[in-house]
RNA sequence: GGCGGCAUAGCCAAGUGGUAAGGCAACGGCCUGCAAAGCCGCUAUUCUCCAGUUCGAAUCUGGAUGCCGCCUCCA
């Protein structure tokens, strides 16, 4: 089955096919570096990052780009705020942003270049434009005319004609038509600045990606990525500039994801109900947050309640203990890069198989971790039919539990989970708890061995008490056959 | 005003013409000293409403209602 995506472009789900065959050249949007990330980057960030891992998995030599803006409005306000230069600013923003990545499993794409890295290609490009006639110079700016570019909003599907302009922001009089927008911002004495043929300033936004995008993708290239509030005016924008300057079709595929709201709400400024990154994790595990996000359509909106991130929680914890336990029948969980053994005979379901249709389908996710809940019940089943211990039992069925494992594992690698083993997934979460609530672990094992003395001499009251005392505390218990485990209930 | 999206069980959520995935919760069973975990079974004759197309519609068309997003250098 091939991939397909939908190409917000073309409003409908197309065959995906590289423009080289084999390459994948991919750019996503990244963060404006002046504030801490939010659920909704994270959101943004990990699409990208599974249909990154995906393309790579089954075979596509991917090249990723995804840029950082260090330099624009909101980063000067911010630093002269905070009496800081633009710079250490955005450094600073970036250190948090590769931090709070790096604790959500994302993979670092192939590229990450930074606007004030490209200003001389930037300024080539806008070279380009005027000397195409496309932009015109007003005072220190550039300004690129968009009624001189045919096809302007068709990426948004708004005619300019149709839009309400400066319906909500003051309309600058140095514009041909409102919707110019700037190619190269004069800059105010004490602003960041660059030399230009048209003076001191700064690039606007827009033609940042443009230059970056070309610079090492060139000028056509298969996928572009990023929020859905991206299409207008900034992906327009990008289309226009880009296709003025360099006269070839800017990109094949763009996909746009949908939005984070916190209890119903939008996130806004005005609500101060942002959700940062760096919050989430202290409560939540990072790959609870992946499978939260991820069990939604990528262009579906999501809602983030304490229900539904305390629901993946106890979906992951399923997981990891299904692992857990075939851990133990094992003695080593499969490689996920490891081959199956075609000995034994395969599960009466592929679900690889079924995984890889789900992502060919315009990256379904939640499909596919269904497929996945799906494989764990499976397994769980397969080994309640086995012996407990690996020890008392024959190679056939070790390979076949290995072979149902590595299912798992390679699905859960495309999704970015499972990068713990088991024992230590469930030992961080416990040493977290018991960090958090000042739990006695000492103690509580203290009590778990009394009722282990009391159960053996039958003394089953006594057992059912110290249960109860615990289960007060928050705490339940599970009698396994090696022994009894403890966990708090949240 | 322009453009776009969504409405599926108590909750979350897949499903774009062939007879409703999956998870959580509830309930019954197996297992267990009793539990827990795991497994099995059960849980929407039906997909906001109305009309239409079709042998057949959650899926397509028209209309209604409700909710949401973009048109602000917000992912």
């Amino acid at each position: 089955m091939k991939i397909t995506i939908y190409n917000s472009l073309k409003r409908t789900k197309e065959p995906f096919e590289t423009i080289e065959p084999g390459r994948v050249k991919m750019y996503v949007c990244g963060p404006t570096v002046y504030d801490s990330c939010h659920i909704g980057h994270a959101r943004s960030v990990i699409v990208f990052d599974v249909i990154y891992r995906y393309l790579s998995a089954v075979g596509y030599d991917v090249t990723y780009v995804r840029n950082f803006t260090d330099i624009d409005d909101k980063i000067i306000n911010r630093s002269n705020e905070l009496g800081v230069s633009a710079e250490s600013l955005a450094e600073k923003y970036i250190d948090e942003f590769h931090q709070d990545m790096d604790a959500l499993n994302v993979l670092r794409p192939t590229l990450e270049p930074r606007a004030t890295d490209h200003i001389d290609h930037i300024i080539r490009i806008i070279e380009i434009l005027m000397d195409k006639g496309f932009a015109y110079a007003s005072g220190g700016d550039v300004f690129f005319s968009v009624d001189l570019f045919n096809g302007y909003g068709k990426l948004s599907g708004r005619k300019l004609e149709d839009m309400e302009a400066g319906a909500r922001i003051e309309v600058d009089q140095r514009k041909k038509n409102p919707f110019d927008f700037v190619l190269w911002k004069s800059s105010k004495p004490n602003e960041p600045a660059w030399d230009s043929p048209w003076g001191k300033g700064r690039p606007g936004w827009h033609i940042e990606c443009s230059a970056m995008s070309e610079d090492y993708l060139g000028a056509s290239f298969d996928i572009h990525g990023g929020g859905k509030d991206l299409i207008f005016p900034h992906h327009e924008n990008e289309i226009a500039q880009s296709e003025a300057a360099f006269g070839r079709t800017f990109v094949k595929y763009w996909v746009h994801n949908g939005f984070v709201n916190i209890n119903h709400e939008k996130m806004s400024k005005s609500l101060g109900n942002f959700l940062m990154i760096k919050d989430i994790v202290k409560e939540y595990h990072p790959e609870a947050v992946r499978l939260f996000l991820l069990s939604h359509h990528y262009r579906s909106p999501v809602d983030f309640t304490d229900q539904n991130i305390k629901n993946a929680a106890a979906g992951l914890d399923k997981m990891y203990a299904l692992l857990e336990r075939a851990e133990k029948y094992l003695g080593t969980l499969p490689d996920k890069d490891a081959g199956y053994y075609d000995e034994v005979p395969v599960s009466e379901k592929d679900f690889w198989g079924l995984f890889r249709d789900a992502m060919n389908d315009d990256f379904n996710t939640a499909l596919g971790i269904g497929i996945l809940y799906d494989s764990v019940r499976h397994t769980n089943r397969v080994l309640d039919q086995m012996p407990e211990t690996a020890s008392a039992d024959n190679t056939q069925n070790r390979h076949r539990i290995s072979n149902e494992c590595l299912h798992i594992l390679k699905m859960g690698n495309i999704l970015g989970l499972f990068a713990q083993s088991p024992g230590t997934y469930f030992k961080q979460k416990k040493d977290r708890i018991i960090d958090q609530k000042s739990f006695d672990a000492d103690a509580i094992d203290a009590m778990i061995e009394e009722r282990r003395a009391a159960r053996k001499s039958k003394d089953f009251k006594r057992a059912d008490e110290i249960r109860d005392q615990l289960k007060n505390m928050n705490i339940e218990i599970e009698d396994r056959p090696d022994g009894t485990i403890w966990k708090v209930i949240s």
